[in-house]
DNA sequence: ATATTTTTGGACAGTCTTGTCTAATATGTC
DNA sequence: GACATATTAGACAAGACTGTCCAAAAATAT
């Protein structure tokens, strides 16, 4: 009894407004790590936007580094989880393949590329990757890692069920992504979103390369994805 | 005469040694702004790493601001000229279009993604693009948007010479690019480089997808792009 | 050889940042 | 209300960096 009470005391998590503060001091972090890198970001700045003092942000994270690390796991975690969420409405029985790729494609361009969080752990990346590779190991296994097996072993259903003919899951679904993100690669670079009608249009572009590259010959739908093509009668 | 002297006096660039200095600082510059961003590098670093005083740094670039600056621009510059450098090498008659293709891909990568100034490039885009995108201007008009546009004439000449059957070439070049790169995104991320062989295998089978999904139906070498085909008779 | 330009090293002021410390205040619990 | 814990503002020392100034030394041109 008394001894729970000691636990509740020293292990509990912290009140409620402790832990508000808290998640804002990391949330805060993120931005300001973002918007002006690693050395360029200081506390104060973190402070400020937090709305906290200084002195509290020392409190809860220890320092700069160590705050810096709480953030990218932070994010990391956020990150991955959508990406499986986004995973799991993968069209696995399709009736309308190219039009439900596209759906999930957008999901997954949305949710988990041009989110807060994706632009977040992205530039987290660009600034610290090379110099603090350690800090990302577990993004890398657990991020792209995972979730590209993942998405290669749902491709790999399709075509075991006729609706595709793969060499190699794993080379499609990187291949897949990589079509998706094309025309995100630069725009992301200087801060810019496409908007939703251009995100569509290149996305439906995306996976209509990615189907004529991939869809079973003899399928349905095929006229849809080759334009003016000669087929022999 | 004396006309012509006073013209070599002001107008003339810099004696050997001034110009070699000044080339030394920006190359240091370009290395110490890469590695450590903007805000992480400092003039003491440049000039030691260029085997100059910290003063001769001001003496000809002015402040840091203004090095950044002609870092920026040089680096673009040698890395504009080389793409176009390699997109004059592409195929315009293949006599065995996969093959050929490849390598051009090939070339691109190495030359280009992979090389000292690209690396460059893409990390100072990655530190500064969102917070001074001026800077970089000039680069997406010259740059990407260029090669992108030439490399689609490219493949709208291989498409009305009947190699190839494209909607739309400019969605084609920017497809064929995302594909080639695939890979080389993550390890950039963190400095690493791809080995040649496995660069070779993943450019190998960009473009056999790219192939797969642009190559003009009934041409040559169509068994060798999609494995187990069952063609109708 | 002499005159001019460039480079050097060092000192310097001013600014900014980190991380600590303290005393006062606020918040929430019992 | 009393008590413990969290938070705040502000001062502070130590260090880093920028950009300037200067006088001596070196390199270069005439």
């Amino acid at each position: 009894m008394f001894f729970m009470h000691v636990i509740n005391a020293t292990d509990r998590l912290p009140t409620r407004g402790h832990a508000a503060k808290r998640l804002s001091i990391l949330e805060a972090g993120a931005r300001v790590f973002c918007r002006e890198g690693y050395t360029g970001a200081n506390i104060d700045m973190i402070a400020a936007e937090a709305g906290v003092s200084r002195q509290t942000v020392y409190n809860h994270y220890g320092d700069k580094d160590k705050l810096f690390a709480a953030v990218v796991t932070e994010i990391t975690q956020r990150c991955n989880a959508r990406s499986f969420e986004v995973l799991s409405t993968f069209p696995d029985q399709p009736e309308d393949l190219e039009k439900e790729l596209v759906a999930f494609a957008m999901r997954l361009t949305q949710k988990c590329l041009c989110d807060e969080d994706g632009k977040y752990l992205r530039k987290l990346i660009q600034s610290e990757g090379e110099r603090h590779p350690h800090l990302f190991a577990g993004w890398r296994t657990e991020g792209p890692g995972k979730v590209w097996s993942a998405l290669a072993a749902r491709f790999a259903r399709l075509a075991y069920a006729g609706h595709l003919e793969l060499d190699d899951p794993d080379v499609a679904a990187r291949q897949f992504v990589a079509l998706v993100n094309a025309e995100l690669h630069i725009p992301a670079l200087f801060g810019e979103k496409l908007e939703n009608d251009r995100l569509q249009e290149v996305t439906a572009r995306a996976v209509k390369t990615f189907l004529r590259a991939y869809r079973r010959n003899g399928k349905e739908g095929e006229e849809t994805t080759r334009v003016g093509r000669a087929l022999p009668a």
